[in-house]
DNA sequence: AAGTGAACCTGAAGGC
DNA sequence: TGCCTTCAGGTTCACT
C-alpha cells in the first residue's frame, strides 16, 4: 500500500495518540509478519513511553524513552487505525472499517495517552510484507535497514542539482532510478509515474539525462519539482486509497481521484492539447503508466 | 551495471 | 455458483 505520503498520513493520524503515551501492554497475536519480531519484543515494548513519532522514508518510528526507536514498515498492505477508550473481555469489541478482517490485526499496542485515556493501537495487515524491529536511536542511520536508505525528497537537501548528480552516469532507467530507495526515499509505483507524466518524462528514458545532454538541467528541474509537488499534494489529500489504505481515523485519502495516469490505462492524457493516450507497459516488474506523446 | 523473474502472502477482480 | 488466472501501493535475492 504504502508510499511517502501514505506513510506520512499514518503518522500524523497516529501522532495525536501515540506521542507522549505510555505501552502498558503490546499484544502480539503471531510471532512474525514479514521477519520475526526481536526476541523480546513485546516485554521490551512494556512499560515504555513513545517520546516521539517519526517517518523515515517508508518506515514510521515511535521513539522510546529508553533510547530504543520502534521501527515499523507497512509493506504492501500494513495499516494501523485507532481505538479509543478501554478494552473489554469481549472479542471484537470494536467496529472494523470496510474490508477489514480481525483475522489479520497482527499486533495490538495498548496505550495510556499523554492525556490519560485508554486506546488501542493496532496494525492490520493481510499480506504481512510488513514489519517491526527494535534499533538503537544512537546508531540508528547506521543500521543496516537505514544506513543505505537515500535523501528524503521534501527534505531541504533535496533538488534538481542533487537529483542530477545522483543519476550522473546511471544508464538505468528513469523508472527504476526513481523507485530506487538507495537514491531517493519514500517513491514507489504510483508517485513515480505520476512525477514523469508532470515533468513529461519518460519512464524508459536513461537517468543519466538529467545529468548530461541537452536540455538536462531544465529536465532535472522539472523532475525535481514535479517529485515535490506530487509528494505534497498526495500528503495534503491524505494519501491515496486504492483498495484498503484508511488513514488512521479511518478516513479515506483521496489523492487517488487526482492521479493522471497511474491505473488510467486507455484513458486521454489530461495535458492540455496533448491528445495523447495512457499507455502501460512493464518495466522492473512493475506496471508503469505514462503517455508517450508528451513524455520524452 | 542493469535487467528479469521469483519469492514472500492474501484478497479482489475478471473470464469462463 | 465455482474455478482459474492475473494483478496489487514493497523489498530482496538469484541469475543472465
Amino acid at each position: 500500500m504504502p508510499e511517502l505520503p501514505e506513510v506520512e498520513t499514518v503518522r500524523r493520524g497516529l501522532q495525536p495518540v501515540m506521542q507522549g503515551a505510555g505501552i502498558e501492554r503490546a499484544e502480539l497475536r503471531r510471532p512474525d509478519l514479514r521477519f520475526p519480531f526481536p526476541a523480546g519484543f513485546a516485554e521490551r515494548l512494556t512499560g515504555r513511553t513513545i517520546v516521539a513519532l517519526g517517518r523515515r522514508a517508508k518506515y514510521l518510528t515511535a521513539d522510546l524513552d529508553d533510547g530504543w526507536v520502534l521501527t515499523m514498515h507497512l509493506g504492501m498492505s500494513g495499516s494501523f487505525r485507532v481505538i479509543a477508550g478501554e478494552a473489554t473481555e469481549t472479542p471484537g469489541d470494536f467496529h472494523l472499517p470496510r474490508g477489514k478482517s480481525a483475522a489479520h490485526d497482527h499486533v495490538v499496542l495498548h496505550l495510556r495517552t499523554a492525556a490519560g485515556e485508554a486506546a488501542r493501537v493496532v496494525y492490520n495487515d493481510p499480506r504481512r510484507f510488513g514489519f517491526m524491529s527494535l534499533i538503537e536511536r544512537a546508531t540508528f542511520d547506521a543500521h543496516p535497514l537505514m544506513r543505505d536508505i537515500g535523501v528524503e525528497p521534501l527534505g531541504n537537501r533535496f533538488g534538481a542539482d542533487l537529483l542530477a548528480e545522483l543519476f550522473k552516469g546511471k544508464a538505468a532507467p528513469l523508472k527504476a532510478a526513481l523507485l530506487d530507495q538507495r537514491l531517493i526515499a519514500g517513491l514507489g509505483n504510483i508517485y513515480v509515474c505520476e512525477a514523469l507524466w508532470r515533468a513529461e518524462l519518460s519512464p524508459a528514458a536513461k537517468a543519466a539525462m538529467l545529468a548530461e545532454g541537452p536540455g538536462a538541467a531544465d529536465k532535472a528541474e522539472r523532475l525535481a519539482r514535479a517529485i515535490r509537488e506530487v509528494l505534497q499534494e498526495a500528503i495534503a489529500a491524505g494519501g491515496s486509497s486504492l483498495r484498503d489504505h484508511v488513514q488512521a481515523s479511518g478516513e479515506l485519502g483521496y489523492f487517488q481521484h487526482r492521479f493522471k495516469v497511474y491505473d488510467r490505462e486507455g484513458e486521454a492524457c489530461q495535458r492540455p492539447g496533448c491528445g495523447g493516450v495512457v499507455e502501460r507497459f512493464t518495466q522492473s516488474g512493475r506496471s508503469s503508466f505514462w503517455c508517450a506523446t508528451c513524455q520524452k
